[in-house]
DNA sequence: TAATAATTTCGATAGTACTGGAAATATCGT
DNA sequence: ACGATATTTCCAGTACTATCGAAATTATTA
């Protein structure tokens, strides 16, 4: 499901992170666990307009770091733990000269999604 | 040696990680190792301006995913592997809801540049 | 099918980031 | 101190990114 996962995608993963919104938002969605939210309960959680949240959830589609899927009238977005894994990998293959520097484990979603439960603060 | 590691320094490493030179220069300077690398064999090495190359070793160390030592007339950069495993760690911890997703155990400089030896391609 | 609701797209604006040549700074050898 | 070397800083041009109100789109319900 990773599947590959080269330079561009790093980059455009790491983009789309690296913003203080957009961070905040995946972390969100990561927390929401696989029931996903919907865009405005997203935009009243991290107080942003409509416009400027879906700008937003757009950079983080394309970077496929998260998911859209229409539930009647609501656009529910979810986290997708598959390209959060790749990107991790790549960053640990590469943090260490080619050798993985961790153990390979990465997180599953069923496995997520029940830690996630048990974990929320 | 990592220390604290919030939000803003992340967004701060994603940002400098989100780009194809920076991305590529950190590359090279994990695979150099501890040895690092003067800043006009990186300039030779990626096919970049002086001024370019600078601009983007500037914005790395800002992150403080590099550093920056003098010898001689060189500048010499090394990657810094502690922050690096910082935001590994935060991602790690940040895309399970929570739980840690894989043992922690990442890579510590001595260990590194051993393997970093034995694995350059 | 009309009214309503949820969200996106458009458009204008402001701010930030990238690039690369030329000038400035720092170090070394003579 | 001078010339050579290594690298940064300065500058200006260009391009990308973010913001948010208002209009348009899509789907639901009566």
């Amino acid at each position: 499901m990773a599947g590959k996962f080269d330079a561009d995608d790093v980059i455009s993963a790491l983009g789309a992170l690296a913003h203080e919104n957009r961070l905040a938002l995946f972390r969100l969605l990561v927390q929401a666990g696989p029931d996903g939210m919907a865009a405005g309960a997203i935009a009243e959680a991290l107080c942003l307009p409509n416009s400027s949240l879906s700008f937003h959830l757009a950079h983080l589609v394309r970077a496929r770091l998260i998911q859209q899927e229409r539930r009647s009238r609501s656009l529910i977005y979810t986290a997708d733990y598959g390209t959060m894994n790749g990107l991790v990998g790549y960053l640990m293959e590469n943090c260490c000269g080619g050798a993985t520097c961790a153990p390979a484990a990465l997180c599953k979603p069923e496995i997520i999604s029940r830690q996630a439960k048990r974990n929320v603060a």
